[in-house]
DNA sequence: TCGCGAATGTAATATACTATAACTTCAATT
DNA sequence: AATTGAAGTTATAGTATATTACATTCGCGA
């Protein structure tokens, strides 16, 4: 009797590994073109596999959404363990924070797909794609290289996570462009992660002084 | 001979004004769904033309969305400039500030069409679109109640601009919500404008004691 | 005021995508 | 070997974008 504890690939038929083919082409597409450039069809062609085949692995093209979105977002963890454990000079959130910028950038189309759909928000709570995320915004505590005071890591972390994304934003709208890039991209950023320093470091100095008074 | 200075409605057939009713329709279909909410055979249903009447005043779906986005902008446009103008014992970027927040998360589906889409990057210069954004982010600076010197003012407009558009999307995401909201929106926001202000002041005094020591 | 031309709208149609239903095939288990 | 179910196929319905060719109506100048 053949264990069944750890679970087997489960894949391997006519085209071998079609869901994660799928995940994984869906993200090359989206990489131009956001969520619009997935479509099923296409893939399905792409894949040589009749167009109805994803469905069997995709109950509609939401679900295949979300399952790219959650792998986007493992990717994006990856890069910033990476970042973060690449020896440098500069802080630990700074080279986060730079990274973000990059991966927002370069790949704009998954970006996109990640932060600016509803895919994320509809995630149910136990779901692949909301661990994924949760995972990505855990690096981002982790950045900070602070203590756990309250909740000030916390909020320091939502608040360099937002103004990242709005750099990222703003970029790609073309605001830093031509005659309007009076500040670069990256000094922005860099600004943004001395103020979260600051911040925290005085925030939680703060908490900490008032409570040995109240000792 | 009839004086031509002034652009006549130049709509008045079948449909009276088929065009403006369109970018009403699709802002209102936008508002629940963002842009892909947006369906042109819809559209043409519900104002009671046949299905290719709409391509009679935009070549496709991407020229409508641009006109829609447009004229989503200029809403935001009208709201923020009210917000600012409203006598309050909070300062103009506060307002401003809160405004946006609250333009963000309450008209979602627009909001996304505004800042998370391509439509705006591809905008071309002189175009409508990217006059109504040009006229947007001039409010941001004037909010700024700050003198003109060098693009200090600009440069925290970006920064400040940038991380409102963080916090929403991060809103909408869900990270402010469950035992996450350890901050709420409006705190994070109000830190922003905060430091905005500081940074602001800081970047001008200093400037200017240099200016004076250089003379 | 006639009528011409441009603007506006319609009908018909081609193309592309999502999704479902009914049927087939292969692999693993019994 | 027979059975069962996962994975895939063909056929098809429904919806959306977009184009072409044709019809209508309005405004304007002769």
């Amino acid at each position: 009797m053949p264990s069944q504890l750890a679970r087997k690939p489960q894949n391997a038929y006519h085209h071998g590994d079609l869901r994660d083919a799928l995940i994984k082409a869906a993200l090359r597409e989206a990489e131009r073109g956001g969520a619009e450039a997935i479509s099923i069809k296409a893939l399905a062609k792409q894949l040589g596999v009749s167009q109805p085949a994803p469905y069997r692995h995709f109950s509609d093209r939401e679900a295949l959404l979300a399952a790219v979105t959650a792998e986007a977002f493992r990717q994006l963890t990856v890069v910033l363990r990476e970042a973060m454990a690449k020896p440098s000079k500069k802080s630990k959130l700074s080279r986060l924070a730079q990274a973000t910028l990059d991966f927002g950038l370069r790949r704009n189309g998954i970006y996109r797909l990640m932060f600016a759909s509803r895919t994320v928000s509809c995630a149910a709570k136990g779901s692949e794609l909301h661990e994924a995320t949760r995972e990505t915004f855990a690096l981002v505590i982790e950045a900070l290289e602070a203590p756990a005071v309250g909740y000030l890591r916390e909020r320091q972390a939502l608040k360099i996570w937002a103004a990242l994304h709005g750099v990222v934003m703003l970029a790609e709208q073309g605001l830093f462009t031509g005659e309007a890039a009076h500040a670069t991209r990256e000094e922005l950023v860099e600004d943004f992660v001395n103020e979260t320093k600051t911040a925290l470091a005085a925030a939680i100095g703060d908490a900490q002084r008032r409570g040995k008074a109240n000792a």
